[in-house]
DNA sequence: TGCACGATCTCG
DNA sequence: GAGATCGTGCAT
């Protein structure tokens, strides 16, 4: 398998979001070890206009990678404990960006997070020669669901409903699987 | 300089 | 349903 180039990544954050469906997430780590994941849930963060982006604040010290070429991580703390990973995507100056909500058996963006130990330090890396973290080619997703994204309530009616959360098909949320009331 | 809040999760 | 826990953006 081979790493999954510049060009890929400088689709728009929607097509990259589907796409990277499938795909295998690789991470090293201290001991000399390596794991891999397969990309099963996604979502889309596409430019200033879109209030439920970062970005949506303008270029800050938090949200410049956005306006690099993709293929570079972002990551930022959120509710003071988890690490959120995303992928950039899109050109120079045309902030966008792809949470990775889920990996294999691993739902949940947090969790996410938690499970490949991601931390400031991961700001800016470059998935096209990182030799801790970078994600392989592998054939589009067969199919996929969509969905509005995720904790999201304040961007207002024209961005909180997009349908640009993507979870790749035999994976089951984790909200039909803890089914609660 | 201070404050409210968040692209979340876990436990009860 | 609430607490954990802290960086960030914006008001003061």
């Amino acid at each position: 398998m081979s790493r999954l180039t510049i060009d890929f990544y400088k689709q728009d954050a929607v097509t990259v979001a589907q796409k990277l469906l499938g795909k295998i997430l690789v991470r090293t780590w201290d001991d000399g070890t390596l794991s891999q994941y397969r990309i099963t849930e996604t979502e889309a963060y596409l430019g200033e206009e879109d209030l439920a982006c970062h970005a949506s604040k303008g270029r800050t010290k938090r949200t410049d990678i956005m306006y690099s070429d993709g293929g570079y991580v972002y990551v930022y703390l959120i509710y003071g404990m988890y690490w959120m990973l995303n992928v950039v995507t899109g050109t120079e100056n045309h902030p966008q960006a792809v949470l990775i909500r889920g990996i294999d058996r691993i739902v949940g963006s947090g969790k996410v997070g938690r499970e490949l130990k991601m931390d400031k330090s991961f700001y800016s890396e470059n998935l096209l020669d990182s030799n801790r973290i970078w994600i392989e080619d592998a054939p589009d997703a067969y199919s996929f669901k969509t969905a509005p994204r995720v904790g999201i309530d304040y961007a207002g009616e024209e961005w909180k409903n997009k349908p640009w959360r993507f979870i790749l098909d035999n994976f089951q949320l984790k909200e039909s699987i803890h089914k609660k009331e």
